[in-house]
RNA sequence: GCUCCCAUCGUCUAGGGGUUAGGACACGAGCUUUUCAAGCUUGUAACACGGGUUCGAUUCCCGUUGGGAGUACCA
């Protein structure tokens, strides 16, 4: 049997990195297996529909490099891939299971089912549809439906017996039938619930197996219960492990970005982000942790995804979207460092971001950093940074480094060698240690005392600049 | 409350009836060094608890505790 699986999110905003994850491991799963990965938009929820949502969600997965092979705008012969564009679908088969007797018309109003929950809780019994209508003859039923009357379609749970079902990461899952509700599968607005339209659509699209988060693994047996009535076959099911908070909740907004385009815009990688996340619940089994996404659908397997929830843990994210930048070549960095500098409206040549990049890779964490943590490759320095003014600008410090200047103004090829030699050069002259010259002349470069190799900043930065900014430096340094 | 799921360093995890319980992030120390990083070396740090099974359990079974999810005309 071929492996078709599918990824099918509801449109309600942005991508969660929850469901980036889910996203991935389908993909992965498909790509491994040679299967069809499919996107599914579920949209049955017309008070939570977003508008764009739908194109953002492919546009962020189309950035992670997450391609799906049948979705909205690829049709596979299995389409539409929006719930919403399958409204007939989900009323024929409700009206199937209608008339096979294994669901009925409800016609209770929300007060009296908010009602009946009440009293359930006040006595200590758990929550659940009543079963009122369940015993309304069907003519009677149809007559009201016909004359008009609000209807839900409910599916008929058994009281006796339980429903089993075999998970890929979990192993057999049981569970008895008289703790299953009478969940509604069509709503009164004529739109389908989840539970209808997921099982639904993935017998419809032959969907191979189904990979989605352990939310989802207590409703499972209601899906198994559908499969049943309609007399499918199931799918396989792989429940997904969560992603948690720092807290251990299930990780959502308020304690931290989880939108795919939140890492995105603060300048993670792609490639660290996907290998990050496809780490929170699956390891290669050996200690390798930097893969692509190549490398990720010739290891990825169900077999080595764990069952305990994994916190989203920002500092390793760090770590690697470092190990990832650090990898790639200057070239490779150029096109996404350019824009960060164009918007701040700096000119530059590619040449000289090149160089730039070069000297700054080793030291980002975010690619943001190759604008934020050293502007002074743009413009100027505004300001001087206190503590490394108080530590590094003594008072003879004017001395030399305008000593220094006019040595370096001499210079015919102004490259980090002849720097560094020029400067050691004033330094004997002078009978003072390098470091008495080194750490001025970055303060007066940068306004800061971090920095890349001062020697080869000096050099990127140009005799010009140079000069420009230590005479600055000196007027503002005294 | 009820149902289901889960349980190795702070975090991500490897491992599995007999191991010095391994790696990574973070943290500490050192080396390197003009600074900051990076890199290298190194240190601190874990099998939740109680019963079984067994010659021997962290590993297998049961229970407890803890955590999580679900419990909608949301997905």
């Amino acid at each position: 049997m071929s492996v078709r699986v599918r990824f099918a999110p509801s449109p309600t905003g942005y991508l969660h990195v929850g469901g980036l994850r889910t996203a991935l491991y389908n993909f992965l799963f498909a790509k491994k297996n040679n299967g069809t990965f499919i996107l599914r938009i579920e949209d049955t929820d017309q008070s939570r529909k977003v508008e764009g949502a739908t194109e953002n969600l492919i546009a962020t997965l189309q950035w992670a490099g997450i391609e799906f092979d049948e979705g909205p705008g690829k049709d596979g012969h299995h389409g539409p891939y929006i719930q919403s564009q399958r409204l007939t679908l989900y009323t024929e088969y409700a009206e199937q299971l209608v008339a096979g007797g294994k669901a009925y018309y409800c016609f209770c109003t929300s007060e009296r089912l908010e009602e009946v929950r009440k009293q359930q809780s006040a006595q200590g019994i758990d929550p659940k549809y009543d079963g009122h209508c369940r015993a309304i003859p069907i003519d009677e039923a149809k007559k009201r439906v016909n004359d008009g009357e609000s209807y839900v379609v409910r599916m008929r749970v058994p009281d006796q017996g339980e429903v089993k079902f075999s998970d890929m990461i979990r192993g057999e899952v049981t569970i008895q039938n008289k703790s299953l509700d009478d969940q509604v599968l069509m709503k009164s607005d004529g739109f389908p619930t989840y539970h209808l339209a997921v099982v639904v659509d993935d017998h419809l699209m032959e969907i191979s197996h189904v990979v989605r988060g352990e939310e989802w693994l207590p409703s499972t047996p209601k899906h198994v219960l559908l499969y049943q009535y309609f007399g499918w076959e199931l799918p396989k099911f792989a429940h997904l492990p969560l992603l948690l908070n720092p807290d251990k909740s299930k990780l959502s907004k308020r304690q931290g970005d989880v939108a795919v385009e939140d890492y995105r815009a603060k300048g993670y990688l792609k490639e660290a982000l996907v290998n990050f996340v496809a780490f929170l619940g699956w390891n290669p089994g050996d200690e390798r942790e930097i893969f692509s996404l190549d490398d990720l659908i010739n290891e990825f397997s169900f077999e080595r995804v764990g069952k305990s929830g994994a916190v989203f843990n920002i500092e390793k994210l760090n770590w690697m979207n470092q190990q990832h930048i650090k990898v790639r070549t200057n070239e490779d960095l150029l096109p996404l460092v350019k824009p960060l500098v164009q918007e701040k409206g700096w000119t530059v040549s590619d040449e000289y971001l090149l160089h730039v990049i070069g000297l700054m890779k080793e030291r980002v964490v975010v690619m943001n950093d190759f604008i934020s943590a050293c502007s002074y490759f743009y413009e100027d320095p505004s300001a001087y940074d206190e503590t490394a003014r108080a530590k590094n600008w003594k008072p003879e410090s004017s001395g030399h480094v305008s000593i220094l200047c006019e040595k370096l103004e001499t210079l015919t090829s102004f490259d980090a060698p002849s720097i560094e030699s020029a400067l050691r050069s004033v330094s004997e002259e002078l009978k003072i240690g390098a470091g008495k010259l080194i750490h001025p002349l970055r303060l007066a470069l940068s306004g800061v005392s971090n920095g890349p190799s001062l020697f080869h900043m000096a050099e990127v930065l140009g005799k010009e600049t140079v000069a420009r900014r230590i005479k600055l430096a000196l007027e503002r340094l005294q």
